[in-house]
RNA sequence: GUGAGCGUGGCUCAGUUGGUUAGAGCACCUGGUUGUGGCCCAGGAGGUCGUGGGUUCAAGUCCCAUCGUUCACCCCA
């Protein structure tokens, strides 16, 4: 019996993988535009981390965390909590005012999988820590929306404020009486979502619950002084930035620990799973976990959405895949042999070469040259030995021509080198593919 | 946790009202004159039809169970 990955963790393929590196290398450009700082973190933390940070009573720390409980240890579920764990373990804020950091990698949670949603999967996480100012939040979600235009995805942004610790739990409370009052009108999911998590049934996706919700109270016309100010401020600074978005008072986070500025990325094409990246405010949560009293504002980015949404293009989304530079098919022991070093002195040079030590018929070879989609080929067989002068083949052009082969290896590879830098079009050393 | 759909060679799928050695396309290998790729042609290798029961003279084709998987609910990136 076959072992398989098991549900709900996938293997990346070298096709796709291709994808990947297209879209972390195109974040981490971004990244450097906008002055942040790389910070890798460790995937399991103490279960206490997530507990207190994303809350007890959320679905996540709830029933989908993977923990090992005999040792108090779980695999993340989202970088945000870790990425504050250390922050605040290596006392980063004292050595200067505002860190921007960013980290990618798997997280996991333990749902059911379906499209767009895995249990290991891969988020870009970008936070800015130690300031408060609305323009930063602005800044933020514009950096997000640059990084999505630059993949070639259209996205909308969503933005809303859930207030603070000052505000909240007032329209928290106005919320669940207004909900109390007309429970017969809601979904069983909203009759129960009142008593566990209220702000839940403003994005119910119901529509008797959406008709009912539209007069609920507002959390924007519930905000403090202070939140409304700094919301305020946040919309025009992203009209500043040319920013487009839309005010969404019934956007609501699963994480407890947002406070403030919230705002999603989001599209139609993605089936259920609508949400790219998502983010917020959290301006308590350093302190809860036990750091310096900083706030704090991220959002994260779900890795396997943008590939799958990239995937979808039927314009053709086209990533660059290096090609090798040359193939040398060998013919005979002895021409195999005599490859094997001659592509070892080629390699050290830095040159990409390919050959194959089955010694199959030239036809084969040049068969897995094309495939391989070499520039060149280097033909060695019985007769190139004894002449010491091999087949230089450009792929492409189809043109053939004796090349030397006399000499050490260090003279023969630096001649091909020359060769192949006579005749390389680099911008042909890439060929774009469709995935 | 709940619901629905699907499980045939590496991939995408055909397989008529259950009936001889289970097919196709793509991919792979070998040939199409002696040492040359991408097109074309020919041939070849590759499947205990997810698994286990049952019905039947006979099951990929019907029934049950089980496992896997997909999508949706829930939740979320």
């Amino acid at each position: 019996m076959k072992i398989k990955a098991i549900n709900g963790f996938k293997d990346i393929l070298p096709e796709e993988v291709v994808l990947w590196q297209h879209i972390e290398a195109k974040a981490r450009d971004i990244f450097r535009r906008f002055c942040f700082q790389e910070i890798r973190l460790p995937i399991l933390e103490k279960t206490e981390l997530f507990a207190r940070s994303i809350g007890e009573a959320t679905d996540i720390v709830e029933k989908e965390m993977y923990t090992f409980t005999d040792k108090a240890i779980t695999m993340r579920p989202e970088a945000t909590a870790s990425l504050l764990r250390g922050f605040i373990e290596h006392s980063l804020h004292v050595k200067q005012p505002v860190h921007r950091l960013y980290t990618l990698g798997p997280m996991f949670r333990h749902e059911r999988p379906q499209k767009g949603r895995l249990r290991q999967f891969h988020q870009i996480d970008a936070e800015i820590l130690g300031a408060t100012e609305p323009g930063v939040d602005a800044e933020l979600m514009a950096m997000g929306q640059l990084l999505l235009t630059e993949l070639g995805l259209a996205a909308s942004l969503e933005v809303n404020s859930l207030g603070c610790k000052e505000c909240r739990p007032g329209f928290r409370e106005n919320l669940v009486q207004y909900l109390n009052e007309r429970q017969d009108g809601l979904c069983d999911d909203c009759k129960r979502r009142t008593h566990t998590n209220p702000l839940r049934v403003l994005d119910c996706k119901k529509a008797d619950c959406k008709k009912l919700v539209q007069d609920a109270p507002s959390i924007l016309d519930s905000l403090c002084a202070k939140c409304d100010v700094h919301f305020s401020a946040v919309q025009r600074s992203l009209d500043n930035l040319n920013v487009e978005y839309k005010l969404n008072p019934f956007m609501v986070r699963g994480l407890d620990y947002y406070t403030r500025t919230t705002f999603e990325f989001t599209t139609n094409d993605l089936g259920s799973q609508s949400a790219i990246a998502a983010g917020g405010r959290y301006d308590g949560l350093i302190e809860q976990l036990g750091g310096p009293k900083i706030p704090g504002i991220g959002f994260a980015l779900g890795i396997e959405r943008l590939v799958l949404l990239l995937l979808d293009k039927e314009d053709s989304e086209k990533v660059q895949q290096s090609t090798i530079d040359i193939y040398i098919a060998a013919l005979g022991d002895e021409a195999i042999h005599f490859s094997s070093a001659l592509i070892q002195s080629l390699r050290v040079k830095g040159i990409s070469a390919a050959m194959n030590f089955s010694g199959r018929s030239l036809k084969s070879q040049m068969k897995q040259a094309g495939r391989l989609q070499a520039k060149h080929t280097l033909i060695i067989g019985e007769n190139e030995l004894a002449n010491h002068e091999a087949v230089f083949r450009n792929m492409n052009t189809k043109q053939q021509e004796s090349i030397s082969i006399q000499g050490d290896f260090e003279t023969q590879s630096s001649r091909l080198i020359d060769r192949l830098n006579d005749t390389n079009d680099y911008s042909d050393l890439y060929q774009s593919i469709k995935i």
